[in-house]
DNA sequence: CATTGTGAACAGTTTCACAGCC
DNA sequence: GGCTGTGAAACTGTTCACAATG
């Protein structure tokens, strides 16, 4: 299922179409947790999630027996060990290189820090940025960036500068020791086998929609005879 | 990919996965064609986007047959036949619907236009907002929402706002006679089949970071005895 | 007795290997 | 010779059906 898409191989004992739907369940189970429920069957997850209940239960089989027969699923086991499994049961220091719209509108996005992911250092290449603060985090130059993430030990970068400066700031991040790398250029980014790169390409999505309504919108064509 | 996914399963003659690549080649082979190249192989293109040869063959095969033997896939045609099939031959007018931090970041964002996606209605509930202008658009009231965008005929939807929201607006788009939403906020939308909803999760996506790099971290380790 | 966990059947996707063509 | 197009094989992921169980 879709997406921002995955360069190189994820890896990991969970295959990937499961650990994407981890995602989702975990979403769902923390949203019912909230509302006061206390346990949830697959029929229920995979009514709210437009999946079946045997793919469910066969992706939560996966994390270990959690679920209790007759009963379901208790919410609060599942959401941990949902969480484990996806790495977010601790909190995750980030660096952000690149602040114009959406770089700010990233540091800014409250959801961030209610999961754990916070920003802890920001890098423009704009000398007239460097040193204003946004979020009570000084902007500093990208000069400084390797040895500023290095020290501070983040491993997860969010990427948000113009697609020419894509890959060099990119070699400069696996130099800083970065291990994983949201990246918002359209850019396919050359990384190696143990950094990971997840783009968020806002044309890809658009093209998978775009595509869904044309193809709708003829529905019984055949493919031209030779085109 | 990741990824954004997909609720309710796509369609179309394409299988989703080869849909998904078909965006990365045409990226791939737009580069390609603005630095002057004029063909390129299967070989090429799997390297840059690292899939086999053969993949990119089948997946090319299945729009008809573009390539020529010997040479490889002339860049004019392949760029023209992946825009068909994906839907972006043509300009895509588009709605806004939340005009916070994100969505002015995205109103803004150049690359939309270019590949033919151009905001031409944009929403606010907040009464503030609305009659103020951003690039040239007027902000207007979400009770204008489904007339005005039924008059205008546009069928791709941006859902930028708070989670609460998500699924009334969604509600309304649906009436107005939208058919494909990009939706920013972390919720799933419940939505007739023929229309089509991309979801793009922040979180979703840095849980496949952060599952990526704790899982290289502690590489050999075994399911526990039981799980 | 509702609901999980799971082997076995099925469907979809990728890779292989090679014939066909420029 | 180099490269595409494509069936057949291998693999991965999904669904089914049902025994196991709190």
């Amino acid at each position: 299922m879709v997406s921002g898409r995955y360069q190189r191989g994820g890896m990991g004992r969970l295959p990937h179409a499961v650990l994407e739907r981890f995602s989702l369940y975990l979403r769902e189970a923390e949203g019912r947790l909230a509302r006061g429920e206390s346990t949830v069957s697959s029929q229920e997850l995979a009514r709210a999630l437009g999946l079946t209940p045997a793919q469910v239960r066969k992706d939560l089989g996966a994390v270990g027996p959690l679920g209790a027969r007759g009963v379901g699923y208790r919410l609060q086991p599942l959401v941990a060990a949902l969480r484990h499994a996806l790495g977010t049961d601790r909190r995750w220091p980030m660096a952000l290189v690149g602040v114009g719209q959406l770089g700010r509108a990233l540091v800014r996005h409250r959801g961030f820090r209610e999961q754990g992911f916070c920003f802890e250092a920001i890098f423009d290449r704009d000398p007239r940025l460097v040193g204003r603060r946004i979020e009570g985090l000084r902007i500093e130059g990208v000069d400084r960036l390797v040895e500023r993430i290095r020290a501070a030990g983040i491993r997860i970068a969010v990427l948000a500068v113009p697609p020419e400066q894509a890959q060099p700031v990119a070699s400069d991040l696996v130099r800083a020791g970065i291990k994983g790398i949201l990246n918002f250029t359209a850019t396919a980014l050359a990384v190696p086998d143990d950094v990971a790169v997840v783009s968020v390409d806002l044309g890809f999505f658009l093209e998978q929609l775009t595509h869904h309504i044309v193809s709708m919108a003829q529905p019984p064509r055949r493919e031209r005879d030779s085109a």
